[in-house]
RNA sequence: UGGGGUAUAGCCAAGCGGUAAGGCAACGGGUUUUGAUCCCGUCAUGCGUAGGUUCGAAUCCUGCUACCCCAGCCA
């Protein structure tokens, strides 16, 4: 059994039991396979977890391999995006990253042995006439004209393709098969196509290119793959991945499918992502709006936040789609037991202490975390003007408010309790301006007999850190935005107030020494971190706090 | 009768013939200088459906239904 106290899976199961037959001598070797094609989204973190984490589990290894056999989709771009997002969730890759192209001289070498064996052939049927004998779901195809070339005819021609001699789409080479087979991916698959483009790692020295079905399952055999684990659409390549190896006679990795990771409000396919960079509904593949790694990332999750979701998530064959909330809860349990508190008003609303004195200031000393006393504490300064949050005062108070109101009291968090005596407004009547009091004896104690019901967050007008503060929600205000709408798009879903900005933030002076990236719970407001580039004062909210008043608020309406 | 898969609560998910774990969400209540956290409690006589086998079935058998994937020289 395995011997980890972590929840397994039916993959985990099923490796158990290989181990238990003394199948692979107790050695578990799994690998992380990405096309360099995009950047690495939330899907690929369940890949990513599951992998790495089987070849912990089983006290194996896990390489990382980048499927590039297709270069024109492909950049060195998203080979180092990739690299950086496996590491920052944590995971280490044995030796060095692998490619696909680092075995394209074996590749070719195997397709070689199949033609020699009569098992594949030179087809110069095009794209249309492929199609056609090939079939359709429900009817067998039939054979190719050029299925029955000599194998020494079949190998000179390879040996032109490979040499340059035939353009782009003259000429495929296909395993022999069984063009009446049901599954499709039987019926005589191409697995070499002539391609006349650079290639980032191999530059111009191939101009034939390996199809996935025939370079995977021998990227996995040459590495010693011992389960190769999958999504779930590739449960048809299967019989194919299983007919290369045996046919060549090599080693021979178990594939295993899942279910890929499915996300309400979002999208996860790298063509909707990519579109959505492409066209500019977003600023970029890392927009803290984007489900990418780089996205959540800047956005403020942590790796640990991200492994513990695709735990908690499990790992089954059935297709199921996971709510939001979930990655949400995540986020919220690590920032709650790790991130220090500080106050940010968000929208600022003065506030004058009548009684105290003009030149006077404070300094109150407060902790960092209200559990964790190792977390420590900081210096906030306090003085006659203050900012409060425009929502935390309300000159007609709706049933069970708790926070400031026209002859109210409400302790300042870490503070003083204060009384309204006055809301001055605009011309528009609108409240710019409270006056209040401030009660000096209550500093760290309650008013004898009375305690006021509410606490609410502020910052010292003259101590007070300018910022910008991007309030996000989520991308997209339909559940799945990628199911079929009659004639829309998933881009018509597009949240419109996915992103806010607000200017004018008021933040304290602690927050000043903060560093890029660092994560916050602004007090009452949510979980905000240190934009990840930008050089000011620019945080981010990764996700608000949960709201149980949002709920009453909305009862009594 | 193309082939391959999957069905357990609003969502995710354990279960592997012995009488439905856990998490998210929701809903009550308690603590609280964050309407947060935390704590306590409620939430499937029911496992897609109809039969069958069995002392006993979510688990085994049979039939049905629904949903997902496959006809790229993409992965």
């Amino acid at each position: 059994m395995s011997e980890t106290s972590k929840p397994g899976n039916f993959i985990t199961q099923i490796i158990d039991k290989d181990n238990e037959s003394g199948k692979y001598d107790g050695v578990v070797m799994t690998r992380f396979p990405p096309e360099p094609n995009g950047y690495l989204h939330i899907g690929h973190a369940k890949s990513i977890c599951l992998n790495f984490g089987l070849a912990q589990r089983f006290n194996g290894q896990c390489n990382l391999r980048f499927d590039d056999t297709n270069p024109e989709k492909e950049s060195v771009e998203y080979i180092e995006s990739i690299k950086r997002d496996v590491e920052w969730l944590g995971f280490e890759w044995k030796d060095e990253p692998k490619f696909a192209s680092d075995y394209f001289d074996q590749l070719f070498d195997f397709a070689v042995q199949l033609i020699q064996a009569g098992k594949a052939y030179v087809c110069e049927l095009n794209a249309e006439q492929m199609r056609e004998y090939r079939g359709t779901l429900k009817e067998p195809g039939k054979n190719s004209p050029y299925r029955d070339r000599s194998p020494e005819e079949n190998l000179a021609i390879f040996m032109d393709m490979k040499a340059g001699k035939y353009s782009d789409g003259q000429v495929v080479l296909r395993a022999k098969i069984d063009m009446a087979s049901p599954n499709i991916n039987l019926r005589d698959p191409i697995i070499y196509r002539v391609r006349h483009v650079h290639h980032h790692q191999t530059g111009d020295k191939w101009c034939v290119y390996p199809m996935y079905d025939f370079t995977h399952c021998l990227s996995d055999a040459l590495e010693n793959i011992t389960h190769s684990v999958c999504t779930l659409e590739f449960q048809d390549h299967r019989p194919l991945y299983d007919w290369v190896l045996e046919t060549l006679q090599t080693a021979h990795p178990k594939q295993i499918e899942f279910a890929r990771l499915n996300l309400n409000y979002t999208v996860t396919s790298k063509r909707k992502l990519k579109q959505l960079v492409d066209e500019k509904h977003v600023i970029g593949w890392d927009d803290p709006r984007m489900p990418t790694i780089s996205g959540l990332r800047r956005r403020g999750y942590t790796p640990t936040s991200i492994r513990n979701f695709c735990e908690r998530i499990g790992v089954t064959k059935s297709d199921s789609v996971v709510d939001m909330g979930m990655l949400e809860h995540a986020i919220r349990e690590d920032l709650d037991a790790n991130a220090n508190r500080a106050m940010a008003v968000l929208n600022p609303i003065k506030v004058v202490l009548t009684n105290y004195p003009e030149d006077k200031e404070e300094i109150f000393t407060v902790n960092n975390h209200p559990k964790n006393e190792d977390a420590g504490t900081r210096e906030v300064p306090f003085s006659k003007t203050l900012y409060i949050d425009e929502a935390d005062f309300a000159e007609v108070p709706p049933r069970k408010w708790k926070r400031l109101t026209l002859e109210g009291a409400v302790r300042l968090r870490g503070g003083y309790v204060i009384i309204c005596d006055e809301a001055i407004k605009d011309d528009a009547g609108k409240v710019v301006e409270l006056r209040c009091r401030y009660d000096e004896n209550t500093l760290g104690v309650n008013p004898e007999g009375y305690k006021p019901k509410g606490v609410i967050h502020w910052v010292s007008a003259k101590h007070a850190v300018d910022a910008t503060v991007n309030l996000y929600d989520r991308l997209f205000n339909e559940e799945a935005p990628d199911a079929n709408h009659e004639g829309k798009s998933f881009l018509d879903f597009i949240n419109a107030e996915s992103w806010t900005q607000i200017t004018n933030a008021k933040l304290e002076p602690s927050l000043l020494t903060s560093e890029n990236g660092q994560g916050f719970q602004f007090e009452r407001e949510g979980y905000f971190c240190r934009d990840l580039e930008e050089q000011g004062m620019v945080f981010n909210r990764t996700v608000t706090l949960r709201d149980s008043w949002a709920k009453i608020e909305a009862k009594g309406k």
